[in-house]
DNA sequence: AGCGAAGCGGATAGGCTTTCCACTTCACCC
DNA sequence: GGGTGAAGTGGAAAGCCTATCCGCTTCGCT
């Protein structure tokens, strides 16, 4: 996704070597800035700690969320193709397996990924490469891990993503939510008997 | 905790019937303004619909989350008295109809419960009143849940709290959300078999 | 009726996000 | 090598927000 040695064709992006720079220093500082998932941090002070004036940021991110979304876009990307990854697996345990991928990337961007997520009332544009990619890397395992009769089937893949990633919004030691992820991906599977 | 017909020992409340008053004006507003659960209402606009001024709003509730809290006591007070009422039921049964009830009010105030929980790190004074009389009511209950074998016992009542309550967060069609909360109340009960 | 103090409104400080405009700096072409 | 137009820039400004402060009003009691 690196747009850089284009001599002649330039198509959507490089158009100033300067602007470039700025645009990455602005995701270095971005980066570093919301490293602390607990933080909270202002555009101002992306601004500020990339040594760039407000119209710099605005003008390559047009919003906040916008600048949220290209700080985890490559790895949202991962966990897409992590989807495709399923080895010598069951269809439920690869699903398991990749959901557990999800809580632990959403845990470490809580408030974050909540903020995101509250701009996504469904279709909203923005999301059509975040969490649309998202829905269709897991739709597949969900619907083999369905047929294999491993989880319930009135489910579909958006509310699991909803009911993984409420669960990774709990704060707290870590210790304390793993049972509630297992106890939430249990319920996934239904119940076996009275 | 509701603390009105004090007719002479008037110990920290009732200081002037105006001021009463207010308070009261301010309530009432509040509830109106929050009525609608995805509105986002500031300060200020509950000061303009109550009629007074912002000093008079914060001298009431020192600041919003004390607002809140002053907002759905009376709710909490309720919900935390149903715990008691468990007639005829198996414990399993109890504990599930409660934490269902909960969800209900949890789901209803969902950003307002969720600015609320965001300052409740352990032990803040302000949730001695909310969180802490939710969990004391709710303990016996799972206790007994756990006694019966229904509910898995490596959880506390703050864990399967903090479960409902993120699963209320989830917004949209509550007929989408609806078998997700059954999922997670599946999910306490642990798996009965692979 | 008078008076002290409790209570009041509105202005204010300081933050935030986002927009805007006059100036700078690059990249190209002669 | 230098001129030029447009892309790019910084910082100020508008309009929100929360929370505080101060001089005036109004209550309740004597």
């Amino acid at each position: 996704m690196t747009t850089e040695p284009t001599p002649k064709p330039l198509p959507p992006a490089a158009r100033r070597t300067d602007a470039e720079r700025n645009r990455a220093k602005i995701l270095t500082a971005a980066r570093e800035a919301f490293a602390d998932p607990d933080a909270e941090v202002s555009m101002a002070e992306v601004a500020r700690r990339a040594g760039v004036g407000m119209a710099t940021l605005y003008r390559n991110y047009p919003g906040r969320p916008e600048l949220l979304q290209a700080l985890y876009a490559d790895e949202v990307d991962a966990i897409c193709q992590a989807a495709e990854a399923a080895d010598g697996q069951s269809p439920g345990e690869a699903l398991q397996a990749w959901l557990r991928q999800l809580f632990t990337f959403f845990a470490g961007k809580r408030h974050l990924a909540a903020e995101l997520l509250k701009h996504t009332d469904r279709g909203d544009p923005l999301f059509d490469g975040g969490r649309a990619g998202v829905v269709a890397a897991g739709a597949p395992l969900l619907a083999a891990a369905q047929a294999a009769g491993t989880i319930r089937g009135d489910l579909d893949i958006e509310q699991v993503l909803d009911l993984v990633h409420a669960v990774a919004t709990i704060r707290g030691d870590p210790a304390r939510v793993q049972p509630l992820l297992q106890a939430a991906l249990d319920g996934l599977r239904g119940l076996k008997a009275g």
